[in-house]
RNA sequence: GCCGACUUAGCUCAGUGGUAGAGCACUCGCUUCACACGCGAUAGGUCACAAGUUCAAAUCUUGUAGUCGGCACCA
């Protein structure tokens, strides 16, 4: 058989994902078992507009790991794409083309024209996601592919804003909102954040009191806003103002008065204790302003100028300008009574990075008091969903929904769900489900729909549902029957407020279930440096530039090597050792086909009892109608006729070892992979693959695989490594499919025959068999141990050989003394030993009897020894042996120190003591036996 | 201001109440017939610091320092 000398990932990467995705393997459908478990993940839509990041890349390979690990284990497996219109970001993007193209502006050609260049722009470029998603080796299933603008998933945004809004949850209002005067648009709470500004300044303004010459000073970052000013607010026990409380100031630069008032708001020792009141510009002023029934000024238009209510001078200067020219008359008033640096955070448009201003605006509101009670309840009640890792999402999540406000739903935009509301010329407002609907509320057709749209969250929120075809007038699919609440959720902690929380509770009020059992929640990749990726600091790792260079299945198995929900640097390196991983496996593999004549992958070669099991049963059920496996004088009788030579059963020490050693890794990796600990799950496969089976068990049986004698033994080992190569690349499919996949079709006798039962007529392809979830009875403490003794032996020769520096071409005699059965061991192992210490004879005997030039070493199990006339370095191997006695002692002194400590004793768990009496006895001897070795030297 | 996480070998990170681990880098040796993206053998750590709980602490508790993150407020 040909086969490439190393692993060339791009050609496995383009050979592979379109024969999957068109056979249907990503579907559920493809599971023909009526009573399979079903299992589902929904994917976080990522922007219709965007492009694969890192963060992408890292909870993709998690999510696929899950899905591809448990559809082999025969669940009905449904992971659902899709992708998100992304209002602001998509609007912004459409709407710079449309600048560069046609130097046009959306009002320029109008709403309707703008609303379709997005979708013909969405139809151009919105595919760039999906497809480096399928690059990824996503098995998503396309055919349900969802995109939140569809007319299903749009119709469950109405339902959901019509029930809201008909129970009094969803409220139209004038409110202090965040105002990005860039994107002209307001923003809820959770897109903006909090950022320090660079030169802030604490500026000191005096107010003149009305018929008096008393000054009022008031303190204010944003002078420009005292021109929307309608009082002076001081605390009602500051002894400085209380007579100055119900009087009137005479406000600079503008010929209003207003009143000075008294509020517990103000604290007095902060500033001057005296505030500036401006209700329209600021959320705490608005509220002091209610409860005074003070006027309400908007100083400004939506672009942050100032519009006219702020003065004819002022009229249209942008808001830093109308800074600058409020202080510079202020102080030509000789009212500036000063200016301090200051150290101010101002909010910030999490996408513009503009600063926000806080304007009082009419907008709609979503009231999340019932929904946030129904998630704690759930929390409460169930402790779902759970976090993982638990520390500190649960927390989080719990707190953040104690202190949850009003969410603001509306949008200035025009890409996304119009908001389904609509009003007559008495602006009566009419919230339906269609027009229609509206029309046949108000009595007349004459009616405007409002012009804003919807969060780009609000549709966010129903994803869990909506994307399995829920939609207020549709509630029951087969889809929400089998998948609904999905399994597991993966994400970034970044979202966990905008997203996670409200799926559980849109989820939790409009079907009245959770819409995930788990969420995980991963780290972020930062760059080599440990600092996060972005675009302004250009520091960004494009998973498409390390896909192309490693390998995809080295970049998912560094992204599913990171611990679940810690941040980490970015290391290169760390692909290179994966894609050197996946190196070591194609040769590995190569190594087994290049030597496969007369082999076959067959499972009862690794586990002879399964065969013999299922021939009893066969047997049984010809002999009797209830066969009884557990009859164990039935099976006696038939176990001769067939057991009797069967080349399966002649299992070497070392098969039984790594036969051992592959079900307790396919134990431990499904036990790993059931607590999300890819990292653990990774590690276990990286070291029974490159450790066990490559440097130990290919090494241990290579003489006989490759041995030119044909007979049924040699054919059984072949058909023994095979098969154990063939249970490791299921074990690692999840993990790393392209690979895996491309050696398995390489395989012989590879048929839909080892896929799981519920894949059986399907075609056939490693993502359908059955992975392995190990056997505990083929377990073998014994060979493990045995085995052991057999690699300290190798591994002690070879270190003699390097320390002594013996070249490879010289090969020693081993002396070895040990108990009987230890002898049997080695005997039983002689050729291996040989073989792999390089070593040309092995004598076994109770005591040693060697001459004085011998180097030694021992072993828990043995004493060795080397002859080595003419090549031995006294002083060195005196150096060698003391360095070995040195560390024992070091040892002993810890575990002595232990012993004499009679609390010890007395308290520690008796298997445990007598776990530290055994090491030292083994010490002891080995001490002994090394000193006796020196002084022999000496 | 409140809450939280992290600090382990040169680097990036696992780990855990009972003798410190990996990958990479370093040192030495190797054209050993799957693989130099390899093989073999070493070396390297008072697990940030201090106190406490315990027979036993890198692991639990408290405090300190540094790093990072979330939330809130900001006249």
């Amino acid at each position: 058989m040909e086969i490439e000398k190393a692993y060339n990932p791009k050609e496995a990467e383009e050979s592979h994902y379109q024969r999957w995705e068109t056979s249907g393997f990503f579907t559920p459908e493809i599971n023909e078992n009526l009573d399979a478990e079903p299992y589902s993940i929904v994917i976080p839509p990522p922007n219709v507009t965007g492009n694969l990041h890192m963060g992408h890349a890292l909870q993709h390979t998690l999510m696929d790991t899950l899905v591809r690990w448990k559809r082999m284990q025969g669940c009905k497996t449904l992971f659902i794409v899709g992708t998100d219109h992304a209002g602001i970001s998509t609007q912004l993007m459409v709407t710079r083309q449309l600048r560069r193209d046609e130097n046009k502006t959306p009002t320029d050609i109008g709403r309707e024209s703008f609303i379709q260049k997005v979708w013909a722009w969405k139809e151009k470029y919105g595919g760039e996601i999906t497809r480096q998603i399928r690059r990824e080796g996503l098995s998503v299933d396309w055919s349900r592919e969802r995109f939140t603008m569809d007319e299903s998933l749009s119709r469950a945004v109405r339902e959901v804003f019509v029930r809201l809004y008909e129970e009094g949850n969803i409220y139209r209002g004038n409110r202090i909102v965040n105002w990005c005067p860039k994107d002209k648009t307001v923003l809820s709470d959770l897109e903006v954040k909090e950022e320090k500004a660079k030169d802030g300044k604490l500026y000191y303004l005096q107010y003149p009191l009305k018929n008096s010459d008393r000054k009022i000073t008031v303190a204010t970052t944003r002078p420009e806003t005292m021109l929307g000013d309608t009082a002076v607010a001081v605390n009602p026990n500051d002894k400085r103002y209380q007579d100055l409380v119900g009087q009137t100031i005479e406000l600079p630069l503008t010929n209003r008065e207003i009143p000075v008032v008294a509020d517990e708001y103000v604290e007095s020792e902060f500033g001057t204790g005296a505030v500036k009141i401006t209700p329209a510009h600021d959320p705490n002023d608005y509220e002091l302003g209610l409860r005074h029934n003070l006027p309400q000024i908007n100083v400004m238009n939506k672009d942050a100028t100032m519009n006219e209510a702020a003065g004819v001078e002022f009229v249209n200067l942008d808001r830093y300008d109308a800074r600058q020219l409020v202080v510079e008359k202020f102080e030509a008033l000789g009212l500036l009574e000063k200016i301090e640096d200051y150290d101010v955070t101002l909010p910030h448009c999490e996408r513009c990075k503009t600063v926000i201003e806080p304007l009082l605006s009419l907008q709609w509101f979503v009231k999340m008091d019932d929904m946030r009670d129904l998630a704690l309840d759930l929390m409460e009640r169930e402790s779902a969903p759970r976090f993982f890792p638990e520390v500190p999402y649960k927390k989080v999540y719990t707190t953040w929904l104690e202190n949850l406000r009003d969410w603001t739903i509306s949008r200035q935009l025009w890409w996304g769900h119009q908001i389904p509301a609509w009003y007559d010329d008495a602006g009566n407002v009419y919230v339906a489900r269609t027009e229609s609907e509206a029309v046949e509320k108000a009595g007349t057709t004459d009616l405007t729909q409002d012009e804003d749209v919807l969060d780009t969250w609000f549709s966010s929120a129903l994803w869990s549902f909506s994307t399995l075809g829920w939609n207020g007038e549709i509630t029951e699919t087969e889809d929400l029957k089998n998948f609904h609440p999905t399994d597991v959720l993966v994400t970034g902690r970044d979202i966990i407020f905008l997203w996670v929380s409200r799926m559980v509770m849109t989820s939790l009020k409009f079907l009245g279930e959770k819409p995930f059992k788990d969420v995980i929640i991963h780290g972020t990749v930062l760059d080599k440096n440990g600092q996060r990726m972005s675009k302004t600091k250009l520091n960004g790792i494009d998973p498409l530039d390390v896909f192309a260079k490693f390998g995809v299945d080295a970049t998912r198995m560094t992204l599913a090597g990171s611990a679940t929900g810690v941040d980490f640097a970015w290391r290169d390196e760390k692909v290179e050792s994966y894609r050197n991983f996946a190196n070591k496996i194609w040769n590995a593999t190569r190594f087994c086909l290049l030597n496969s004549e007369g082999a076959q992958v067959d499972y009862s070669y690794i586990n002879p009892q399964a065969e013999v099991r299922e021939i009893k049963q066969l047997i049984g059920d010809e002999l009797v109608d209830d066969f009884d496996e557990e009859d164990e004088e039935f099976l006696d009788k038939v176990e001769p006729e067939f057991v009797k030579d069967n080349p399966k059963e002649n299992l070497s020490i070392a098969d039984r070892w790594i036969i051992s050693r592959l079900n307790r890794t396919a134990l431990d990796v499904n036990k790993a992979l059931g607590k999300y600990e890819f990292h653990t799950a990774v590690s276990l496969l990286y070291h029974f693959i490159w450790d066990d089976f490559c440097d130990w068990y290919i090494e241990l049986v290579k003489d006989e695989i490759t041995s030119e004698t044909v007979n049924t033994k040699r054919d059984a080992a072949r058909s023994r490594i095979l098969t154990i190569i063939e249970q490791s690349l299921r074990l690692l499919h999840p993990f790393m499919p392209y690979l895996t996949e491309e050696l398995w079709q390489k395989l012989p006798n590879i048929s839909s025959e080892l896929h799981n039962p519920a894949y059986r007529s399907a075609e056939q392809t490693i993502m359908l068999a059955d992975f392995p979830l190990g056997d505990k009875n083929l377990i073998d403490e014994r060979a493990e141990s045995e085995m052991q003794a057999v690699i300290d032996v190798i591994s002690k020769v070879r270190n003699i050989r390097a320390e002594m520096q013996i070249k490879p071409s010289d090969k020693p005699v081993i002396h070895i003394a040990a108990s009987g059965d230890a002898q049997k061991i080695f005997a039983q192992n002689e050729a291996q030993i040989l073989k792999l210490a390089r070593a040309e004879g092995l004598v076994l005997s109770e005591k040693l009897d060697v001459p004085k030039a011998s180097a030694k070493a021992v072993t828990p199990l043995a004493e060795i020894a080397l002859p080595l006339e003419g090549l031995i370095d006294f002083e060195k191997e005196i150096a060698r042996l003391e360095n070995q006695v040195g560390k024992l002692e070091k040892e002993d002194e810890q575990l002595q120190k232990q012993l004499s400590n009679a609390n010890f004793i007395e308290r520690a768990p008796v298997e445990k003591v007598q776990g530290i009496r055994d090491r030292v006895a083994e010490i002891e001897t080995q001490v002994t036996a090394l000193r006796q070795n020196l002084d022999a030297l000496r």
